[in-house]
DNA sequence: TGAATTTGACCGTC
DNA sequence: GACGGTCAAATTCA
């Protein structure tokens, strides 16, 4: 699995040497796409051997809920524990944006992390039952980047992931790629640096380019003691006119710290499904991920 | 006014 | 008892 994980490195180091070569860079895609796979693959067995995975979700399910648990039933049907038992990925990423429609429910201040995580759960959870979900929480060491765990797959089908795509120029379609940059003259998505145990990704882009603001829903900031702090929020279709008005707004006060996800703009659609990120199937873009490596103090392996 | 977000409280796990 | 995850009332936004 380590070596693995390296190769997996390795390729994705040589995507960006390749990258005046499409087919080249398809091609590196190819070879870390079958890893993924392999790793996924062998992950799986290992749980399956462990055996004991489905128990405790089984065990965590309609655990007591507080407000109206006096009354009997409760609608709470996670905990901690499930969310580390299904199928779970870890991305460090610098654009939280991958297309997918999120709403936020909470989010929580977290021991021994200068940032708090935000908790996301498919906007379609409830009208068609997709149980994807998903937590953001920004890096210590690094504050443009943002560590996300993607829980479970979208099994919804999601409107936002197949809206149209207006593109500024041709060869922003890359090919052999779903993910379509936004960002105007080309401007080259940040490059991430993305930890992965598995399966997805989303981009950060410069906080300074306000217009990749565009197509997303602005998020608040809150004004902390000396420095603002962001607040992870979840992005809704593009072209509002409030993002476009959060886009003057970065671009006019490049405070310091103003790196919410709001900067973060999103460089591109991601027009897959999650069913596809199990196994990184389409999902990352290569021309603008730089996959630096795996997360070592992932367990999920 | 409806939808989305914020935030404090509650719960289960460790 | 601390902590992470979730709920839901209150608040904000469009």
């Amino acid at each position: 699995m380590e070596d693995m994980r390296k190769g997996q490195e390795f390729a994705a180091r040589l995507q960006g040497l390749l990258a005046d070569s499409p087919d080249a860079g398809r091609l590196v895609d190819q070879i870390l796409h079958a890893m993924s796979r392999t790793i996924e693959t062998a992950r799986a067995a290992a749980a399956a051997e462990e055996g004991s995975e489905g128990q405790s979700e089984v065990t965590c399910a309609g655990t007591g809920g507080k407000r109206k648990a006096a009354g009997g039933g409760d609608k709470r049907t996670a905990c901690r524990r499930r969310a580390q038992n299904s199928s779970t990925v870890t991305v460090t990423i610098k654009d939280i944006e991958d297309g997918h429609a999120w709403r936020k429910y909470g989010q929580k201040e977290i021991q021994n992390s200068k940032h708090p995580k935000a908790y996301f759960r498919c906007t379609h959870k409830y009208d068609q039952q997709c149980a994807a979900q998903r937590q953001v929480q920004r890096c210590d060491d690094d504050p443009e980047a943002f560590r996300v765990t993607y829980i479970g797959t979208h099994t919804c089908r999601d409107p936002a992931a197949v809206a149209p795509l207006v593109l500024h120029d041709a060869d922003e379609l890359h090919a052999g790629s779903r993910l379509i940059s936004f960002a105007p003259n080309n401007a080259s998505a940040a490059t991430a640096s993305t930890t992965t145990t598995g399966n997805t990704s989303s981009q950060h882009g410069d906080h300074k380019d306000a217009a990749l603001l565009a197509g997303l829903r602005p998020l608040k900031l809150e004004a902390g003691a000396g420095e603002q702090e962001e607040v992870l929020s979840s992005l809704t279709p593009a072209g509002s006119p409030a993002a476009a008005e959060a886009a003057r707004n970065a671009a006019a006060t490049p405070s310091p710290d103003q790196g919410d996800v709001t900067s973060g703009l999103q460089h591109f659609y991601y027009g897959g499904s999650f069913d596809d990120m199990a196994a990184f199937d389409d999902t990352f873009d290569l021309d603008d991920l730089g996959v630096l490596g795996f997360d070592q103090g992932q367990d999920e392996f």
